[in-house]
RNA sequence: GGGGACGUAGGUUAGCUUGGUAUACUGCCAGUUUCGGGUACUGGAGAGCAUGGGUUCAAGUCCCAUCGUCCCCA
């Protein structure tokens, strides 16, 4: 095996999807395998972009009067048990606790496979009178559901990284807009920071949260053609206000069941980052989400002094306009094996300052989406490295939009469905809102509804009712 | 749910048919040298072969079981 072949990515994005966006993880070491099948460890270079999204939704959430806060990860199965339906829905994948050392526990302990049980019977406690509301608490926690096959990283592990926010209000109105607006806050951050186009809407009864009202989505398709759920928020309703007791007495003193929310996305967001924007060379990171922006490399072999002055001028710059900027003074690997390496992490910007450039007054600017190399004069190059960042993460999702809109169709009737999903993609069709029309369409293609659209009045594609809902169908991951 | 491939240094891997005490590359360490697309040389350190049992004078190599990983299809 040459040199080559297997330092850097060896599938191409095209041929094995799977064993390239594998290699990739592993590779531009964002994360390993654990010990433990379908557990992984996030490396820094993955918590970094982790952390960057966390951010990102910090600030948002903050805006919204949403406070951080922190749960414990064990459950006794008498508060895990008490909404029916949603427990039914998540015991499958339930890891238990049952024996502290040697000696059994009485009321099992459930890894939280999500919080609402634990946390609503906290708030039915804190919760008393309509002036602690609304409230609004997030979490940054890891949730543990067990999954036995078809384990990848970030897509589907038996412990993921994510956040859950839970909040509770005095009417289903004020819920409502709540559900939405964390929505919209989901779309934004999705398609301005990891430049990711969704589409959303409300899921269908069969794949909505067990336990709530309704579900929110925001849903994108995936290069391969499979569809990945990227969000959700779900209005509970007072089906969980019930059980746990969350009342509060309004202004007149009488007593009510609160209305209540949650929502929450997962570090499968940053699978979705890899898989749209990846290509051959490894990772694509958008300038928002990368936590080195710009990787300066220095040709040392001549005028060493010189070289070094003018690019730690040039990084003190960048770093000064709040440029996330790193340079390579590596001396043990040349300056071909730093191009290579920062390509595979998905640096957006690598500057290349030698003797020559210096002599100039130049340095050439390679970016990492296009592949392009381009002089620019050392005068004025912070300004210009700054706009090109801005330029390529504006780029980057409109290449990711025009990817998704080729990915997406409209299906007239069941045969085109059934093609369209055979081949891939996002296919829009009229569905009538039988859960055995959904089922037929599962059995026989392999693709669920992501999502429902308000758009009513076509013809269902396999029983011909009127009157139905426009769906989004796709094969998901 | 079904099928397939595979576990030997950090990574990739040879050796298994025909049992005799493990091969190379890469990475790592030291040094010299190079440096504008994965530099070159020299010298080092690093595995006892996924785990458990069995056969044998002798087991990565044969037998049995277990565990784990990846891929493909529904």
């Amino acid at each position: 095996m040459s040199k080559k072949e297997h330092i850097g990515i060896t599938e191409s994005k095209s041929g094995n999807f799977s064993e390239w966006y594998t290699q990739i993880v592993l590779k531009a070491r964002l994360a390993d395998y654990a010990p433990v099948k379908g557990m992984i460890v996030l490396r820094p270079d993955g918590y970094a972009i982790w952390e960057t999204l966390r951010a990102a939704l910090d600030k948002k959430f903050a805006q919204e009067g949403v406070s951080n806060a922190f749960l414990p990860v064990l459950i006794p199965e008498s508060l895990l048990v008490r909404e029916k339906a949603h427990f039914e829905g998540f015991n499958p994948e339930v890891y238990w606790v049952t024996h502290s050392g040697d000696t059994p526990i009485g009321d099992r302990l459930a890894l939280r496979p999500t919080s609402e049980t634990v946390l609503y019977h906290m708030y039915s406690k804190w919760v008393k009178s309509w002036r602690d509301l609304p409230l609004k608490l997030n979490f940054w926690n890891t949730a543990l559901r067990a999954e036995i096959k078809s384990t990848k990283p970030f897509l589907r592990t038996s412990e993921f990284l994510w956040q859950e926010g839970h909040t509770v209000h005095e009417s289903r109105q004020e819920a409502e807009s709540q559900v939405e607006k964390m929505l919209d806050i989901y779309r934004e951050v999705t398609e301005q920071y990891l430049a990711i186009p969704v589409q959303y809407g409300k899921k269908s009864a069969k794949e909505q949260f067990v336990g709530g009202e309704y579900t929110l989505t925001i849903e994108s398709i995936m290069p391969d053609g499979r569809a990945l759920q990227m969000g959700t928020s779900h209005m509970l309703g007072q089906n969980f206000a019930k059980p746990f007791s969350v009342k509060y007495a309004d202004s007149n003193n009488v007593e009510h069941y609160a209305w209540q929310t949650s929502w929450g996305v997962s570090w499968r967001l940053l699978g979705a980052m890899i898989m749209v924007h990846g290509d051959d060379h490894g990772l694509v990171l958008p300038p928002k989400m990368a936590h080195i922006q710009v990787v300066i490399v220095p040709i040392l072999f001549a005028d060493t002094d010189t070289v070094m002055k003018a690019v730690q001028s040039l990084a003190e710059s960048l770093s000064g306009m709040g440029v996330r900027v790193h340079v390579d003074a590596r001396e043990n690997v040349s300056p071909g094996f730093k191009f290579n390496d920062w390509e595979l992490r998905g640096v957006p910007l690598r500057v290349e300052m030698g003797p020559r450039d210096i002599k100039a007054g130049t340095m050439v600017v390679a970016r990492r989406d296009t592949l392009s190399k381009d002089t620019i004069q050392i005068d004025g190059a912070p300004d210009m490295i700054q706009q090109m960042l801005r330029t390529m993460q504006d780029d980057m999702l409109e290449k990711a939009k025009e990817q998704a809109s080729k990915l997406t169709g409209e299906a007239s009737d069941y045969m085109a469905l059934k093609e369209g999903i055979r081949a891939g993609g996002f296919w829009w069709a009229d569905w009538c809102g039988k859960e055995l029309c959904e089922d037929t369409i599962k059995e026989e293609t392999g693709a669920d509804i992501r999502l429902l659209s308000p758009k009513t009045g076509g013809t269902c594609v396999v029983c011909q009712s009127g009157n139905s809902t426009r769906a989004l169908f796709a094969r998901g991951y």
